[in-house]
DNA sequence: TGTATTTGACCGGT
DNA sequence: ACCGGTCAAATACA
């Protein structure tokens, strides 16, 4: 997320009432933030309170940066953020703007795109090689493709499928490695804010009813306890049957926690993660719970080969305990 | 008709 | 100037 400076400097001649009317949008913005993070840390709050919350939060958010970018006009830090019909119309505005004073454009049917788009520096990236083009339970939509300088294969570029409706600005290249057999290296780039519930709930819902021989839950996952921070199931679990077809008879795997009400998935990112670090992060249906590092959790959970049972529990603020 | 993909052009960083 | 990431019009598809 990105802030803005309330110490950068203005423009020259910019209106005070309007520099005012910006400053107290980026204290409300900073109180909101802090009110985000404190139900982070909040403990006792029911999952779909929590969900509310957040909803909430996340609603404030924007609509202060909506109110920044438009009374800053131009500050391409806070477009990058604000929802796409907000973006939209700003650039119809300046569009119109041009065509009425009769500026020529570059062509006549290509408007001007400078300032219209801000590349990332150094968002947060993670990288997968797989064998096949998995669903990361994720709506992702295709929104280029490149020939890569001494690479064999072009590389696909994708956007979350939320891009304009929530402002998700999470986004993934996939490019193939090897011929045969076939193999690709996705990068993801950055996280998912959109609440892609449908699809969730979707993947939740075939978990339960799918006779998995792997994975087991305690208790059931209804809809209310859906963390939109937390979707990436599917190709887990496709995972942990394909291994369990190298590997019969290993038993099943619970992720429970000693706290009652809710227990523990792992997404695909995660596992990403927590291969090549050893470190991963816990997500249970209400939030971020705790960051694991174990050097005891290494290789073997990576393939979900479980056979050497290595976990048996690691130390949190709230103790979570795997049952392999 | 609405949504997704393709693809050439544009743009920013180096 | 070059490379790679993104945009958006054209096209494909359900």
């Amino acid at each position: 997320m990105l802030y803005m400076d309330s110490s950068s400097s203005w423009p020259e001649n910019f209106p005070s009432d309007r520099r005012r009317a910006i400053e107290e949008l980026v204290r409300g913005r900073e109180f909101a933030l802090q009110l985000r993070n404190l139900m982070h840390k909040s403990v006792g709050n029911s999952g779909s309170q929590v969900l509310v919350n957040q909803d909430l939060v996340v609603n404030i958010l924007n609509s202060f940066t909506a109110s920044l970018s438009i009374l800053k006009n131009g500050d391409s830090d806070e477009v990058s953020q604000v929802p796409a019909q907000t973006q939209l119309s700003a650039w119809d505005a300046a569009y119109r703007k041009s065509e009425d004073s009769g500026e020529s454009s570059k062509s006549s049917t290509i408007r001007d795109r400078r300032g219209c788009y801000k590349r990332r520096k150094c968002a947060e990236t993670r990288t997968q090689n797989s064998s096949d083009l998995v669903d990361d339970g994720h709506a992702w939509r295709k929104y280029g493709q490149k020939v890569i300088l001494h690479a064999k294969y072009p590389r696909n570029y994708f956007r979350c499928t939320h891009k304009h409706d929530q402002a998700c600005q999470a986004t993934k290249q996939v490019q193939r490695i090897q011929e045969d057999p076939p193999m690709y290296r996705t990068t993801y780039y950055g996280h998912h804010t959109c609440k892609n519930l449908l699809k969730a709930s979707q993947l939740f819902l075939d978990s339960a009813t799918d006779q998995c021989p792997m994975i087991s839950f305690g208790t059931h996952i209804t809809e209310k306890d859906l963390n939109p921070l937390f979707t990436s199931f599917q190709s887990i679990k496709r995972e942990a049957r394909e291994d369990h077809q190298h590997n019969q008879g290993t038993s099943d795997i619970t992720y429970k926690s000693q706290s009652p009400s809710s227990d523990y998935l792992l997404s695909s990112d995660q596992m990403t993660a927590f291969e090549s670090t050893g470190h991963m992060t816990v997500l249970s249906s209400d939030d971020v719970i705790s960051g694991v590092n174990s050097s005891s959790c290494t290789a073997n959970a990576h393939s979900l080969d479980m056979g050497a049972g290595i976990v048996e529990s690691v130390d949190f603020d709230d103790v979570l305990q795997f049952d392999f």
